[in-house]
DNA sequence: CCAGACGTTGTT
DNA sequence: GTCTGG
DNA sequence: CCAGACGTTGTT
DNA sequence: GTCTGG
């Protein structure tokens, strides 16, 4: 690990007049939720069958994510996509990793760089998947003090998806391991406002394009990457139990205040049409 | 040619 | 400060 | 992403 | 496996 961290450092900076300066200014996703029920779900993802899983309220890295496959309408009865779901470990490890435990867990790729990245191009070519959510979580780091978190939800109950990257190793026992990343880009829109990056959502319409490796390659997906916005979200500042990976029930996601202190998409959040509370927010409301 | 990295987020 | 675990 | 450890010798 | 640095 040492080498690791001793790379990204010399990576980072550049030698002027013997001392390290940043070359660039460096500008997520690290935790989500996912609580809608296996039924719901396999709808969402036109899945023919899925297999019973609880619900979640603080998925974290290293813990096992469902994740959606395949795409391509290759049965000639199929109006349905030919996608499949199963289990991977939250953090790609690219195939040719020998000892994982000497590498850095990847838990997002950056959509920008990742079709040529070693450690994504594969998984960016060959195998994309979808990530299904039904909220995500982002910290805003602040001056000094603690990292205050927000639940990103979506304004209308429907789960959502994010654009993954899958790929398969093996295991010192020999063993197949599958194992995902999140693609992020930068952050745009209210969601900016807490932090510079943000996980690329896959908008319904375009499961089937962003899944079909076979007759989209990254550039036929790269669209979708780059003109992505988390569309028809609010964001509430909710307490910092969601910190805690141990703390996994639902009223991690309560708010801390009354109302929604961003909302992304086009219109007033559903919460405010029905309550009729524009007050305060209305002027901080900020439209992708 | 071989050796060594292969990544993101964040920080200052 | 840095690494590991979840 | 955040939280929490970060170590050795020896013993049960 | 593939790329970069030396």
């Amino acid at each position: 690990m040492a080498l690791h961290r001793g790379t990204r450092v010399y990576r980072n900076h550049q030698l002027l007049d013997g001392a390290a300066v940043a070359l660039f200014p460096l500008p997520m996703c690290g935790r989500f939720a996912l609580h809608a029920s296996p039924e719901i779900v396999a709808e969402f993802l036109s899945l023919d069958e899925i297999d019973e899983f609880p619900p979640r309220y603080n998925i974290a890295p290293t813990q096992p994510i469902l994740i959606a496959i395949g795409g391509h309408q290759d049965r000639p009865d199929a109006n349905r996509a030919n996608r499949s779901a199963q289990l991977a470990r939250w953090g790609l490890i690219p195939s040719w990793v020998k000892d994982a435990s000497k590498f850095p867990l990847l838990i997002n790729a950056r959509g920008e760089t990742a079709a040529t990245k070693n450690s994504f191009r594969a998984a960016m070519k060959y195998r994309r998947c979808l990530i299904p959510a039904t909220e995500f979580y982002e910290w805003r780091r602040t001056g000094g003090g603690p990292s205050e978190p927000f639940l990103f939800r979506p304004k209308f109950g429907r789960p959502f998806a994010f654009a993954g990257l899958m790929e398969t190793t093996i295991d010192p026992d020999g063993g197949e391991i599958d194992t995902a990343a999140i693609v992020t880009t930068k952050a745009s829109g209210p969601p900016a406002d807490i932090h510079d990056r943000m996980p690329v959502a896959i908008e319904e319409g375009e499961f089937e394009r962003w899944l079909d490796c076979r007759d989209y390659n990254p550039a036929g997906v790269a669209d979708l990457i780059a003109g992505s916005a988390v569309r028809g979200f609010e964001i509430v500042r909710i307490g910092t139990a969601v910190n805690k990976v141990m703390n996994a029930d639902p009223s991690i996601q309560e708010p801390v205040d009354e109302h929604p202190i961003r909302s992304t998409g086009e219109t007033k959040t559903a919460r405010e049409a029905d309550t009729g509370s524009h007050s305060d927010d209305v002027d901080q409301l900020k439209l992708i």
